[in-house]
DNA sequence: TGTACATCAGTGAACGCGCGTTCACTGATGTAC
DNA sequence: TGTACATCAGTGAACGCGCGTTCACTGATGTAC
C-alpha cells in the first residue's frame, strides 16, 4: 500500500473531518453521533471503536480544526512575513468566501461563544488554539517594529473574530458584506508601516 | 393593587427573566423547559400557558435581552453623548464585571455564534438588536464629526464583541483580563477627538 | 356579611422521540502452512 | 496455488434517559347575589 496509514486510521480521520465540519456549522451540540457516522458513510455503532465518547470526539475535532487553522496561518505568515502578508491574511479571513463557507473556516467566530461550556479536554485545546493564533499575529507585528505588538495583536484578532461572527449573524447578504468590508478597511488602516 | 399588571403577566415576566439569564450563559440549547420553570419556582406543565412553544420562548427571551441592552445604551449614550461617553461605554462593556457576569450582560458575545442556527423569529429579533447597537455607536461618532463614522462603529462593535467572547473563553483569569485591557486601550486610542 | 359559583393559573402524570452508549454478531481481509 | 483460520472494522438491535409537549385535574381568588 502506498499509504502507510491503516484502513482504520483513515476511517477515523474521515469521521474527524466530518465532525470538524459539522461542529463549525452546528456548534458542539450541532450533530448527533448517529448523524455524524451516517455522513461518514458508516453506522452509529462503529463510533466507539474510534472514540471513547462523544466528548472525546469533540476534543479531537477541536484539535483537528485548529490544525487546519495552523496550516492557514503557515500559508500566510511564513518565516519572514511582514505587514503585507498580515494584511493579506486579514483580507482572506474576512472574505466573502469565509463568510459563506463556515464549515471550512476558522472555528473562532462560530464556536468561541461556546467555549465556557465545553468539556475540559475540548476547552483546553480551544484555548491553546486561540493563543497560537494571537501570538502568531503578535510575532509579525513585533518583527515589523511595533512596540505595542501584543496589544495590537489582541485587538486585531478580537476585531477579526467579532466581525466574522456578526457578519454571519446577518441573513441579509449585503449587510454581512458591509460588515466585512468596513472591518477590513479599519484593520488595514492599523497596519501602516512605521 | 398598585401594580397594574396581572399575576399572570408578572409570572410570565419572571419566566422570561430567568430564560434571558439562562440563555446568555448556556446558549439557545442551554436550558430545558423543565429546568427553566423550576428556576422560576413553577412546574413544567404551566409553561404552555405562557408560551406557544420553546421556540416562542427563545424569541421572546432574545427580545428581553436586547431590551436590557437598550437600557444600558440609553444609560451611556443619552441625548448629547460624545466621545467621553462612548469611551465610558467601552470601559463598562469590557470590564471585569461584565467578564464575570455573562448572565446579566450583552447577549452578543455569548450568542452571536448561534444566530445562524436560530429559529427565524429569534434570529430576526437578534439581527435587529445588533443593528440597533451598531447604529447607536455610529450616531455618536457622526455627531463627533467623523466622516467614516459607520465604518468606525462597525469596527468598534466587532472588536468589543470579539474581545469579550475571547476573554470569556479563557479559563485563566489573568489571560482574560489581559485581553480586555488590551482591547480597551486599543479602542480608546481610536476615540481621539478630531 | 356570608354563601355559591365561575374563572383560570398552575400541577403532575403521561406521551413519543431522539439521544449517547453497549454489545453480540457478521463478514471481509490477510496470514499460515 | 489452494485451503483453514484468526483478526477486527463495522453492523444494527436494544438500553435507559431527558427532552418538548399534552391534558385532565386542582385549588386559590374574586365576583354575584
Amino acid at each position: 500500500m502506498a499509504d502507510k496509514s491503516t484502513h482504520k486510521e483513515r476511517t477515523r480521520e474521515r469521521i474527524l473531518d466530518e465532525a470538524a465540519q459539522a461542529l463549525r456549522v452546528g456548534g458542539t451540540e450541532g450533530i448527533s453521533v448517529g448523524a455524524l457516522m451516517k455522513r461518514a458513510g458508516l453506522t452509529h455503532g462503529g463510533f466507539y471503536a474510534h472514540f471513547q465518547s462523544r466528548d472525546d470526539l469533540v476534543a479531537n475535532a477541536v484539535d483537528r480544526m485548529f490544525r487546519d487553522s495552523a496550516a492557514m496561518l503557515d500559508r500566510f505568515l511564513g518565516e519572514h512575513a511582514g505587514l503585507p502578508e498580515l494584511a493579506a491574511l486579514v483580507d482572506y479571513y474576512l472574505s466573502e468566501q469565509m463568510l459563506l463557507a463556515p464549515e471550512r473556516g476558522c472555528p473562532l467566530p462560530g464556536l468561541s461563544g461556546e467555549v465556557p461550556r465545553m468539556a475540559p479536554a475540548a476547552r483546553t485545546r480551544f484555548e491553546r488554539g486561540i493563543e497560537v493564533f494571537r501570538s502568531r499575529i503578535a510575532r509579525v507585528l513585533t518583527d515589523a517594529g511595533y512596540r505595542d505588538a501584543e496589544q495590537r495583536a489582541t485587538s486585531m484578532l478580537a476585531e477579526m473574530v467579532g466581525a466574522m461572527t456578526l457578519a454571519r449573524s446577518m441573513s441579509d447578504r449585503r449587510t454581512a458584506s458591509d460588515i466585512l468590508t468596513n472591518t477590513r478597511h479599519a484593520l488595514h488602516g492599523r497596519l501602516t508601516p512605521l
